[in-house]
This record gives C-alpha cells, structure tokens and sequence, in this order.
DNA sequence: TTCGTCATGTAATGGGTTACATGATTAC
DNA sequence: GTAATCATGTAACCCATTACATGACGAA
C-alpha cells in the first residue's frame, strides 16, 4: 500500500521522505495519513529492493563549508527502472487488492497512469464490493431495524447512505471511462 | 476494539463464536468485518481476562444420545462481572480512541449503553477531528487543484463531501443529544 | 535563545488478515 | 450422498502505529 503510493508519488518527480509524508497527506488526506515510522522503514526496504535510489545532483544548499564529507541533509529518493517496472506491475493489478476500503484510495490517486481497462474494472470491482455491502445493510435493516435501538439504527442508515452514495459516484465514473473509449479526453495531464 | 465489540453484544445476550461473528457483520457491516482469526483468539485471551465465561444451561441440543462427556458443541459465552465493568470502563473512554475512523463505528453502536455526557463528547470529538480533515482538503484542493490530474482531483471532491457530509450528521446527532437534555427520550430501547 | 517545523530514524507493539485444517449438521 | 453452511480453531504473516530519540535551521 505504502509502497504503491511512494512509486506512485516518485514517478511524478524526486522527493525526500519528508516531503514525502507531506504529499502523502495532501493526495489521500481523506483516507489513510501514514506515519514516518511507517514511511522510513519502508523506503529503507525500497531502496534494498533497487526500486528506488538517492538522487543524484542534490547538492544544492551545501556549497558552503559545513559539508565536505559528513552532510546529513535530506536524502532525496528518486525511481529506478526496475522501480517503475514495479509500480506499472502494481498498477496493472485489477484484483480486490485494488478496490478494497484500504486499497482503493491509493490505486485511484494514480488512476491516470492506470491503463483505461485497468481502470474500469478496478472501478466495476468496487462498485460490486459495495453493492454486496449495500445489500447486506438492506436486508438488515428490514429484518431487524424493529429491534435495534436508536443509535444502532442511524449507524446503520448512515452507512447505508454513505454505501449508495459512493455506489452512484462509482457508476458516474465508469460512465465517463466508458464513453471515453473513443475520444480520451486529456483536458489535464501533467507532464 | 474487537474486545469492546464482544463486550457490547455479549452484554445484550450470550452468543457463541460465529453468532457473534454474523452479529458483528450486521451492526457493523459497512465498517468492519472482524475475521475468525481474530475473533476466536481475542474469546480465548477474553476468557483468560475472566471478562467472558461458558454459559450454563446450554445443554438444549445434547439430551439424546452422542453427548455424556466428550460434546464438542457451541461454546457460548456469557459476560461475567469483571466483563461488565471492562465494558462500563471501556463505553466511559471519551478520547482519540473512541472518535478515530476504526473505533469510532464500534463505540457508536453501543451508545445506548454509554452516558449521554460521555456520548456528546465523543460526537464533538469525531467532528473536530473532520472538520481538520475538511479544512486540510480544502486548502490542498485550493493550493493545488490546478496542478492535479482528473483523479486526483476527483478522488479530492469526492472525499471533501463525503466529510462534510459527516460532519452534517454529527452536527444533527449532537443538537438531539442536547435537545434530549431535559425529556430523555427512549421510544425503542431493548430489555 | 527558544520555539516551531523540518528532517530522519528505531523499538516495541498492536490489531488485525489469510490460509489452512477439521468436523458436525442441514437441505436437497 | 453430497453440497452448503454451521462451527471452532491455529500458524504465519502483514502492515501499520505510538512513543521515543536526535538534531539542524529559521524566525521571533
């Protein structure tokens, strides 16, 4: 998961861990934060895996004296080509690792370097997901709503609006991908 | 959590293992599932705590002839003293641990049995801990909104509502706590 | 000079999942 | 008789978190 979305973010460009965790932030804020005892850790065991490397021509502030052997300073990672054959394999994954609750946010954010057969089954296979939720809350509610208190009761018709209303965002969005097919509309891609 | 959740629907009645694990499915289907493989081991180590214990008077199904001494049937499991104080302990919990997205569902669903001043805070919690989210999205989608591709951007609106929308919620479940102040209001509370 | 935030890391722990293994009971 | 589902459990692993420790740098 981690690893997905620091390939994911580095193929955009270089950064350092702490940047990292700021973008980290920023693009999933919504769904998962990730921790710097999290996020060392694994970039430690990226770089031993060759996915990723320290930049080269990071000398930038240094130049002056403090520098010479001992710089401790930011260390700025950047994808290997083995590291970007790793991210496109993880990209290309159209399983439940990709639309499961963890899993999606993460596999979404990187949706435009996704192919777009990729994407409309990771999107299908979220929507069933929630679907099956959908309908487990239904029937629940219908057998047992008469017997579940007040709070029991809202939790459960809360979430099953929160369930439907991501189901109808979902459809929307294969929708767009589908009538894409033959025109892909590219009105923003950086890069 | 696993441990409050047992103690929450053990409280109501006794349950074994698997009817325990379709009841956590039903109260907190869209949230979580709670696996067999953690659900068994967390009814040993609650055992073990003198939290839980065997019911009596399960012996129903037996009677006829393939029991005596060796049955391997349903272990049901009833709360002992000590697991109600644990539970009473746990549903007075007011901090980060009650209001955090994986916690929060679970300490939500056994309000009935928490008091209305522990209940008001953790809903006032949960909101302050949204309302960061949605302030940290709003700015991260005014600073950067142009520079993001389609999916990053969708992904974005698409959470920044869903926690508005929470927040709405909140803010609705708060007014009736309070409004509910002076006229306790229990029109469907079970035994 | 002290406070905030940038910046990197480790150790201990937590809280779960998957996959596997087994067997009883029920419905067809 | 055979498939589904009820029922209980273990072992290996996964992926993260919290708390801690350290230190540089810029602004007040």
């Amino acid at each position: 998961m981690l690893e997905l979305a620091v390939l994911g973010l580095l193929s955009e460009s270089p950064l350092h861990g702490y940047e990292l965790r700021q973008r980290l932030k920023a693009t999933l804020g919504a769904f998962r934060a990730f921790s710097y005892g999290s996020l060392y850790p694994t970039l430690r065991r990226m770089r031993a895996s060759g996915w990723i490397a320290e930049h080269e021509g990071d000398a930038e502030v240094v130049a002056g004296a403090p520098a010479l052997t001992g710089r401790r300073g930011k260390v700025v990672y950047e994808l290997t080509a083995e590291g970007k054959e790793r991210l496109a394999e993880l990209l290309a994954e159209a399983g439940p690792s990709a639309w499961e609750d963890e899993s999606f946010g993460v596999h979404f954010a990187f949706f435009s370097q996704t192919a777009p057969e990729v994407r409309v089954r990771i999107l299908e296979g979220r929507r069933s997901r929630l679907e099956e939720r959908r309908e487990g809350a239904r029937s629940s509610l219908k057998r047992a709503s008469s017997r579940m208190d007040r709070y029991t009761l809202q939790l459960q018709e809360h979430g099953l609006e929160s369930v439907e209303r991501e189901v109808r965002w979902l459809t929307e969005l294969i929708e767009t991908e589908r009538s894409a097919g033959t025109t892909p509309p590219h009105p923003a891609d950086p890069q």
